[in-house]
DNA sequence: GCTAAGATAGAAAGCGGTTTCAAGAGCCCT
DNA sequence: AGGGCTCTTGAAACCGCTTTCTATCTTAGC
């Protein structure tokens, strides 16, 4: 792939901007070349003499010559941009996703175009049509709502790289987090420290990934010769309040429960403040444990322990994932094993 | 404006993929009228013979005729794209503005292009180059770090929205919070609940809200007739870490403060962890307020008190802003006034 | 009834690149 | 010296749409 410089001499503040939109046919003009020589050169396409060579970097150099991207794609079919769908931009997992993504695609040119689906199919389904109307050179769907048919079928147009899922093909990508482990981890962490009587704050049916949390916690307690006791799973929704309504009736079921595992960190935060509400504090009365790591949870009162889920990972290798479909290649990124994070919502206290 | 509908028939899952890009001149030659009045058609340009239009939006249906952006850019200087800068797209202060922005672009089918600047003026100058370059047809700014000058140079090429300045233009429009007043009120809720000696975690000072916030805490202490204790005011660069070294800085100066106001809901969160750590809780020993309304200061332990601002708002009309400009009026949008949410963290306890 | 003005619609020229096609230059070989 | 190749480079077509320019057909005016 021909890696993008994006040496624009910036236009902020220098001469007045009469220096119009430089084309790359004045460069050919300057140089002394035709344009479909500069074009060669500009992009590798083709050997050429080192004397063009140097006369069109000079002439690109001096007029502060950008391509127009919109050109470009309308001719070459490229537009260096790539489309990624979250279901909410303003989620501070995908936040941190977004920063990864960023980050993996700026350096070599490529922009990203966000789209948030709104954990609704239908919107995602919209959003891939956006994306592809926009002549996007690929998609990445972070945790899809949409079904492995419609990925795949998607795939068959343009390269796509999903999280959240097992899929492949040859231009079809998956990044997966093993949430199986790491529920399990967060349950273990528990009952290593003598919790017998571990709720769980489940996240929606809907999600994979929470199903998997869900089986960690009971393939751990199983593997403690723990029985597992359907009163103390109650689901939620993977946001705060949801989270704070599953504590309070817990406490208002009157179940003798020690220590509490919600399924992700937004949940955590708000079992806190229900218990919090119900007279009990964390981690005297009750211990707490999440998932995802959110960037607040090491600053909240008291800090929660969690399973690290590196968000900004996930962005920075599903869009490096991208870079190499798009250049041909097998991508061979993978996501770090779940790691458990041990923080004062937990704290000893054997029981 | 042209509504832009996105009436694209879901290409997902649609019978096979063959039915490739549907240009407008096999919309012109199906309609049996010439590309030139299709797209007159489309844009409602001119004026054309009924009979023409329907069998022209007939032909666009049946074929699912979408525009192709690249080429409309190209040709028509249009790209229905707006760049939107901001400082950190995982921040939960911007990531709710971007939800805000998303909110108003897409349902008139422009598409913002996001870009992080990291409180850095010259990645900032960057960004504006690259969104220039993608040739969007505005930008929109949050929280600029530029100079006034550099923006308002900016705003000759093309329109500019940017938010916590005070600046207008042609093309040039302005969204500011009243953060004087906000700071103000923060404080004068914490003398009315009979504090008197109020600690004060300021922001950054390159920041101009951080300034005026602080400018609104001396106002309220002075119409109060509270001294203005000097000691009492730590700096802190508005993410949680600053606010927890503050807040135990404070507690180890052994100064008598019985409440804290930190200029933004990240320094505030990061204070009450600070504060718990040095054995002091909220609100019992110390009653603290935050700043911004963050989606998660809401279901903190215990549930953090703050002055509203409506980030999601701010992004949304600043986008809004931006078409109006884009249509060529004046816009008019205005951001709400701040307002103070009472909650838990600076509850009661009249001293 | 004939011309001036107005309304519609097509032809064609871009927009700024990429890429195919073809030609000229340089080189080797017989 | 001439034929056959390869290498470099320019000319031109094309990507898909907008827009100007022009031509045709009405309709109005006298």
């Amino acid at each position: 792939m021909t890696k993008q410089s994006h040496t624009t001499t910036s236009q902020i503040g220098s001469s007045p901007p009469e220096r119009v939109n430089v084309t790359l046919e004045m460069v050919a003009r300057r140089a002394g070349v035709s344009p479909s020589t500069v074009s060669r050169i500009l992009n590798g396409t083709a050997v050429v003499s080192e004397a063009k060579r140097k006369a069109v970097m000079d002439a690109t150099q001096a007029l502060g010559f950008v391509p127009n991207p919109l050109a470009r794609g309308l001719a070459g079919g490229k537009t260096f941009s790539i489309g990624v769908i979250t279901q909410a931009i303003d989620s501070p997992f995908y936040g941190a996703a977004l920063r990864g993504v960023e980050d993996a695609l700026d350096p070599v040119g490529y922009s990203p175009l966000f789209m948030s689906a709104h954990w609704d199919p239908t919107a995602e389904a919209r959003c891939v049509d956006v994306l592809r109307s926009r002549r996007v050179d690929g998609i990445v769907v972070l945790m899809p709502r949409l079904s492995d048919a419609a990925l795949q079928a998607c795939a068959q147009a343009l390269p796509v790289v999903v999280s959240g899922r097992d899929l492949h093909g040859p231009q079809l990508y998956s990044l997966n987090f093993d949430n199986f482990n790491g529920g399990r981890m967060a349950t273990e962490h528990l009952i290593s420290r003598g919790h017998r009587h571990i709720a769980f704050i489940a996240g929606a049916d809907e999600h994979p990934d929470a199903a998997e949390r869900m089986r960690g916690y009971r393939y751990a307690l199983e593997q403690a010769g723990i029985a597992f006791d359907a009163r103390l799973v109650v689901p939620g929704k993977y946001h705060e309040v949801s989270g704070m309504e599953a504590a309070k009736y817990l406490v208002q079921q009157g179940l003798a429960f020690t220590a509490i595992f919600a399924a992700n960190d937004q949940m955590a935060s708000g079992a806190a403040l229900g218990l919090f509400q119900s007279g009990l504090n964390v981690p005297q009365d009750v211990a707490l444990v999440g998932f995802d790591d959110l960037p607040t949870s090491m600053y909240s009162t008291p800090p929660l322990s969690t399973i690290q889920q590196p968000a900004y990972d996930l962005g920075r290798l599903a869009a490096l994932a991208m870079l190499e479909l798009l250049a041909g290649n097998t991508p061979t990124e993978k996501l770090p094993a779940p790691a458990l994070l041990v923080r004062a919502s937990s704290e000893s206290r054997r029981i």
